[in-house]
RNA sequence: ACCUAGGUAGCUCAGUCGGUAGAGCGUGUGACUGUUAAUCACUAGGUCGGCGGUUCGAGCCCGUCCCGGGGAGCCA
């Protein structure tokens, strides 16, 4: 097993083997080169790196003319050899092969899904099982290796605890969407209680169960024990929503801070953000560069720029009057007290700042009850961050930390008794503190400049869309 | 039971006025070459998404269903 790990294409090109040594290479075959000199090329690939490595196979192997000469793309090989220098052109490092054996051979290669072409990312999706062997799809799963590991990282570093918040959740008050019923009871034969409904009590937990829309408001309780905890997992929204941006199941980092304000939290999402950012220019140049040359010309550059320059802080009053400036051209009217549009936010960050925004300071009425109530009455500390082509990548405030301001606005919100552990938070020791949320996927669309956010994970779930 | 444009070869697409189905890439064969998304030549590959209708005749017109996009709303 060692000798598999030390032998992946990336260390065998890291520089850390030596030329001339004797090593093993187990991979796909990307593409096979012919040549009349009485050669072979093979290019493997096994997913530690973009490039992939080149094999050098002569054809006097015993198996050249049966089985190196019908190695088609996707073909599984290991080949064993010597580590050189590379003759040609494109690559540093090549195996000359001694000994080629074929693992696994793609059968009827002229309808194999994934050719050694160019591929829509529509057409990928219906082939989520084999889209993986792609350039892109090796390229978005690395970086999301490499933002998972940064997303910890930072937070392990700043002293922040990582809190493994429930994915099933009794709270049907969690505010941010519509959620997934989780239940064991019979569908065909449900039962009811006195008065003709569903009789809960009869379900697994005795009561409404479903899955989490958000670990926040557990968090909470963490962070006003632990002082700085995160949360990172997955998330499930029932919402029918068909957009290139949303999932019904996606990945969010949520960061709670006790003893924080909104200033801190902006100041925590940028500086995270950056971290992220500089994490991925350190660590995937590779594929950095092929999103660059095929996916957005822009991709690189732009990170560069972002770790340097300072992110927009503005007041959701002054946005509005910096659209309603340009209120002709908006297809939904801007004032104050109403909701931004997608049209707004994407003029907001792309067209008149040109980089991030953070919005801050929201009226209160189209906000979630346990946003802080400003002094003025009307906003409340929330936030805000907008980013080109992707629009909210961060959503969070200061928590209303007040039991009697969250009292009357859990009243206001029609939300029932479930929150007495919730306010009990407030009544023994409360503190101001903050968090926000950032969508992992979207996220990784921003970074790598890819469209469609169900590109941005595994096995995308959408409405209707299940597979995989 | 929102708006919009689509479904034609393994993939990406063209297809004029309703009149015998086309290209590129990929696959296969051959040529050439320390090649590298190689290049060149040739071959194969189709129930034009399904069903129904109009017509002498439908890839094209009509109805309906299915599939995958883009946009809106919701939000991360």
């Amino acid at each position: 097993m060692n000798d598999t790990i030390r032998h992946d294409i990336k260390t065998l090109t890291g520089g850390s083997v030596a030329f001339g040594e004797f090593v093993e290479v187990r991979g796909w075959v990307r593409s096979r080169r012919d040549s009349k000199a009485g050669i072979s090329f093979l290019s493997i690939y096994d997913g530690s790196c973009f490039d992939p490595i080149q094999a050098v196979i002569p054809n006097n192997l015993a198996n050249y003319q049966d089985e190196v000469l019908r190695l088609t793309t996707g073909c599984s090989v290991i080949v064993e050899g010597k580590l050189v220098e590379s003759q040609g052109k494109g690559q540093t490092h090549e195996i000359n092969a001694q000994r080629v054996l074929v693992v696994g051979w793609v059968e009827d290669a002229d309808h194999y899904p994934v050719a050694k072409k160019r591929h829509t990312f529509e057409y990928l999706r219906q082939v989520a099982h084999l889209r993986p062997r792609t350039n892109a799809f090796g390229a978005i799963s690395r970086i999301r290796t490499t933002v998972c590991n940064a997303i910890h990282r930072y937070f392990h570093e700043r002293h922040f605890h990582w809190v493994n918040t429930p994915i099933i959740t009794a709270s049907d008050c969690e505010g941010a969407g519509e959620l997934f019923r989780v239940s064991t009871l019979d569908l065909m034969n449900l039962p009811k209680d006195p008065a003709g409904r569903i009789d809960f009590q009869e379900d697994f937990f005795g009561r409404e169960a479903f899955l989490t829309v958000s670990g926040q408001l557990n968090a909470e309780a963490y962070a006003l024990a632990l002082s700085k905890v995160y949360t990172f997992g997955p998330t499930f929204r029932a919402e029918n929503s068909n957009t290139s941006r949303h999932l019904a199941e996606f990945w969010m980092v949520e960061p709670e801070v006790a003893f924080a304000d909104l200033q801190d939290n902006a100041w925590l999402a940028e500086d995270f953000l950056k971290y992220l950012f500089t994490c991925i220019l350190d660590e995937r140049q590779d594929d950095l560069a092929f999103f660059t040359q095929y996916i957005d010309a822009q991709v690189t550059g732009r990170l560069e720029s972002l770790v340097t320059s300072e992110f927009e802080l503005m007041e959701y009053g002054e946005a509005v009057r910096i659209l309603e400036g340009y209120h002709k051209s908006f297809e939904f009217p801007v004032r104050w007290g109403l909701d931004l549009q997608s049209e707004h936010e994407n003029f907001l960050s792309e067209t008149h700042v040109g980089r991030p925004v953070v919005l801050i300071n929201y009226p209160a009425e189209i906000k979630a009850f346990y946003m802080r109530l400003n002094d003025d009455g009307r906003t409340v500390a929330a936030m805000d961050v907008l980013v080109p082509g992707i629009g909210e990548i961060i959503g969070g405030s200061q928590r209303e930390e007040r039991l009697d301001v969250l009292d009357s606005k859990i009243a206001r919100a029609g939300l029932a008794g479930d929150m007495e552990w919730y306010r009990d938070l407030r009544r023994f020791g409360t503190v101001p503190h903050a968090g926000f949320g950032m969508g992992f996927e979207r996220f990784i669309n921003y970074v790598t400049g890819m469209e469609n956010i169900r590109d941005a994970i595994p096995f995308p779930r959408t409405p209707k869309h299940a597979l995989f």
